[in-house]
DNA sequence: GGTGAAATCCTCGAGTG
DNA sequence: CACTCGAGGATTTCACC
């Protein structure tokens, strides 16, 4: 376990509500000069904490209205390996969870309309062992946005 | 629907790989001069296609190993905006989905260690009128890294 | 962790097709 | 209307204290 103090949290912290933050403000907002703040993060990317920087997007706005989640199960025989291989290579895949249990998978997909739900639905189903589907429509969603899991006393 | 046009997506894409990408190096990538890519993601952010930045972790790092999705359902008569209300206010919890069907929902959750998960799955539902939860522990995970939905002749 | 200087980048006006 | 050019100011980056 790295050791990442409470500087590092609130970096972090800001870094999640914004991340195209400069380091000035970050050194402004944690009372430490640019350059302890650049080093901090560059630190927090090598010992792999922060995995990267990424936008977020309204995709509903690009015609990307619907958002399901399918939970998919596999015959018993079915590796791990061939199941995250069989989902990723579905491009309207967003994310792929293993899940314990019935050696099952959920599945974030994001698609233009229904239509377009079932046809990746039933490439899903016809991929590899499927022995079972259920899929579940999302209406609206919220998403924490900062602070997240590292409250003030982390690791 | 706003145009967002095929440099666009482009755009998009390359800061869903990095969301600290350069103007500078996003202008090299798709042709144009620095300042015409700035006036563009300018407005990819005024007409809500982007609605930020952020920083990815890996919440393992912290401590925070253990991630689940939790089903929960309430009494018919429960109103959407309440079932959010009470979810977010659990500081373990990252997302909520209200998920069409059984006036359900789908509820990310990140937590230290089983423990923990007890402790956040008793107190959902404890929360509001639940009727019934079903958990799903995550074992592994993939999230697409890059150009996602926005295939090329998007929208 | 701080400082300072050089390289790079961002920003915004004005001008062009 | 979107793009390019160019100059000023801010930011990043790195060696050294």
């Amino acid at each position: 376990m790295p050791d990442v103090d409470d500087i590092d949290h609130r970096l972090l912290s800001l870094l999640r509500e914004d991340g195209r933050r400069t380091f000035s403000e970050m050194a402004a907002e944690v009372g430490l000069s640019v350059a302890a703040v650049k080093r901090r993060v560059d630190r927090l990317r090598e010992i792999g904490v922060i995995t990267g920087f990424t936008v977020q997007v309204d995709y509903a706005k690009l015609g990307w209205g619907i958002e399901a989640f399918t939970e998919l199960r596999y015959a018993g025989t079915t590796p791990v390996s061939r199941i995250v291989r069989t989902a990723t290579g579905v491009p309207e895949v967003q994310a792929v969870f293993t899940i314990a249990g019935d050696q099952d998978s959920l599945i974030h997909i994001r698609v233009r309309d229904l239509g377009h739900l079932q046809q990746v639905v039933d490439r899903l189903r016809r991929t590899g062992e499927v022995t079972g589907t259920k899929t579940l429509l999302v209406l609206g969603s919220w998403k924490r946005d900062a602070a997240g899991p590292p409250l003030p006393g982390g690791v």
